[in-house]
Order: structure tokens, then sequence, then C-alpha cells
DNA sequence: ATATTGCTTCATTTTGAATTGAAATCCATG
DNA sequence: CATGGATTTCAATTCAAAATGAAGCAATAT
């Protein structure tokens, strides 16, 4: 963590001579092979491929992890880890340490996948549903204003939408239950 | 379903003379809001949101719908509604019904969520847990090359991993089920 | 206090996913 | 089995989301 505290932002693409010693090729590509992992599955449910990087990494690492090290590692720019850790803390699952007396703070891995799985229907997930219930209601009084002949069959679609809503809302807890691996 | 035929593609800016007949502003309103509805649920789980919205409006419609007519209404060109459509059905999600004797398709929505979201969890989650059991096996083939140091801590992440895996998978059926809807 | 280093913010740029649109294909009908 | 409309395909384009990076702010050290 020494020196190099020049260009503060740059992408920094993977200095060759900056690992520990040893040059253990393999386990960086341990960690980037956990990083594509956890930037697949970030993907796929809609989040940034680089969240999911940067948890990987973290997930892999021996240790605690500085900001610069993850920027250096993914080759991202620092901004975009300081959102990306910001968003992976809002979530819950990774733990900031700032270490007492020293300038720069430490990021791990909170390894219980709970955790990830619980911030993502928190965060993501849960005020989305609430908002299709405010939908739904703004659509429900839109039903008196409908052509008679159109009343009845809305009514009804709405009715399944919003026993759905009710259902899915209910049930997000258990989700996070089953998926955080018990 | 009459006549204008021409200009096979183009978004078609919601033709303001083209209703049956009344001028039912309101319809197309409640048409649109769970359009909008399905729209963002889509976009949530990273969907393209125009599949949420053409969705949406056979969800909502009274009579299933011609190509065409969904491409006017949501203001999208042919093309898209076409892709969309195809996913959709491959979702098992809507059906498509080429009325005997007649040129053109027309399509309705399964209003069962089971099938929506059962077609999501196939089609878009399983292909992807697989992938993600492959990349298991990959990680555990390099870890006999990581330092020492490294190997044990690396092998407990992975078995993590690994014991998530197996139970997101097992599990996926059970979602399945309870955001069926039953 | 002040300088220095670490971190965040946000206007701009980049990038890749979604959309377009025109050409190719399909398929019912005469 | 030829025609014409309906549908699909896919290269090119558009556009929104993500990344950048420089300026601003905060924390620590001097």
């Amino acid at each position: 963590m020494t020196a190099k505290t020049l260009s503060p932002n740059l992408p920094a693409q993977a200095s060759e001579t900056s690992q520990p010693a040893g040059g253990h090729e393999a386990v960086l590509e341990f960690e980037e092979g956990i990083g594509a992992l956890f930037g697949d599955l970030a993907e796929l449910f809609g989040n940034p491929r680089s969240y999911g990087l940067i948890y990987g990494i973290l997930f892999a690492s021996r240790e605690p992890l500085a900001m610069e090290t993850i920027a250096e590692r993914l080759s991202v720019s620092m901004g975009s880890v300081s959102m990306g850790l910001r968003r992976l803390e809002e979530f819950g699952a990774i733990e900031r340490e700032r270490g007492a007396g020293r300038g720069t703070a430490l990021f791990s891995a909170k390894l219980e996948m709970r955790l990830l799985v619980g911030g993502f229907l928190r965060e993501r997930v849960l005020p989305r549903i609430a908002a299709t219930g405010t939908q739904v209601e703004t659509l429900t009084s839109l039903l008196p204003s409908l052509p008679p002949e159109e009343r009845k069959i809305s009514t009804q679609r709405l009715e399944r939408l919003s026993r759905w809503h009710s259902r899915a809302k209910s049930i997000l807890p258990f989700i996070e239950k089953l998926l955080g691996g018990g």
C-alpha cells in the first residue's frame, strides 16, 4: 500500500510488478474466476456487472482489500469502485473496516449469501413491489370510467394482479430464507 | 384489421382515428397502466422493458390482438414486437392463435402468473445456474495450483459457493410454485 | 492550522443492449 | 405455383445505463 499515489483515478492496467512477491499467477486467476461468476449473477438480475465483480474479488480474497487494490485488479476507475462498494454496503453484503490510525479503509465480503440475496430483495425488489401496489390502486380508481363492456373483465384482471401482488409481498421473506442457504 | 397495410414497419404514432368507435380514452389509459406495471417488473429482473409492455397490453386486453395493433399501441416497430412475442411465447406466457382462414395471427396472454414466472426461471435463470455449476468446477480444478497458504481458504470459499449453488438449483421449483400464486 | 492523502460526487463520455427498418422468408389464397 | 401480404431476421443505429476522471470534500498526519 506504499507509494504510488499519483494518478488517483486511472484504470491502472494490471501493473505486473505490484504483486506481494512470488508472482502467484493462479491466485489472480482464481479471484478473476470468482469475480466473473458473481458478475454473471449480478447481470442476470439486472444489477451492474461491476458490482458482482467487486463482491467476487472480495469473496475470493483471503484478506480485506483497499479500494485502490480493487480498482487495479479489476482495471476500473476509483469512481466506479466507490459507487459499487457503497451499493454493496447498502445491501449489507460487505464490510468496511476503517482501520484505526490508518488512512485507507479496507473492505471484506460477508460470506453469507443470505445477506447478499437479502440486500437485493430489500433494496431493489421490495421498493418495486411497493410501487406495484400503488399502480394497482391507481388502476382500480380508473375502473369506473371504463365502458361497461370492458369494466367486468378489467376488474377481474386487476383482481388477479392484486392477489398476485399481495402474495408476492408476503412470500419474499421465505424466498430470502430459502435462497440464503440454510 | 382491414386495410392500412402500407408502411409495414414504422413505429406508427398512436393514430388517433383508428379506435373501434366511441373513442374510449380510458381503455387505452388502463392498458397503458397495466403495460407500465409489467414493463417495470420486467426491467427489475433484467428483461427488456418492451417484453413487459407487450405482455401487459395483452394481459389487459379483452380480446386477442394482432401484431400490428400491438406495435401501434406501444409505438414500437414490428421487428421489436416480433422479437418480444417470440420470447414471451418461449416463456410460455402468451398464446399464438393462427386463426383458420386468416392472414394475421392473434396473440393473447395466458393469465396465470405461474407461467410467466416459470418461463423466466426456466429460460433465463436455470441456464445461468447451470453455467455457475461449470464455473465452480473449473475453479475447483484450479485449486491444486494455488500456493499452500491460499489453498485452504480458497477451498472453503468454493465449498460454500458450491453448497449454495446446489441449494439454489434444488429450490427453484419451490420458488416457482410460491410466486405462481396459488 | 495546514498539507497531504484518501474518498466521493457528478458532468461528460463510453459502451453495449435494445430498437429500428429494410431485405429475406414464409404461407395462405386465387 | 405465382402473388401479395404477414412475419422474421439481422446489420446498422439509437439510446439509456454504466464508467470515467477531474473537481470537491473529508479525514488524517505534520
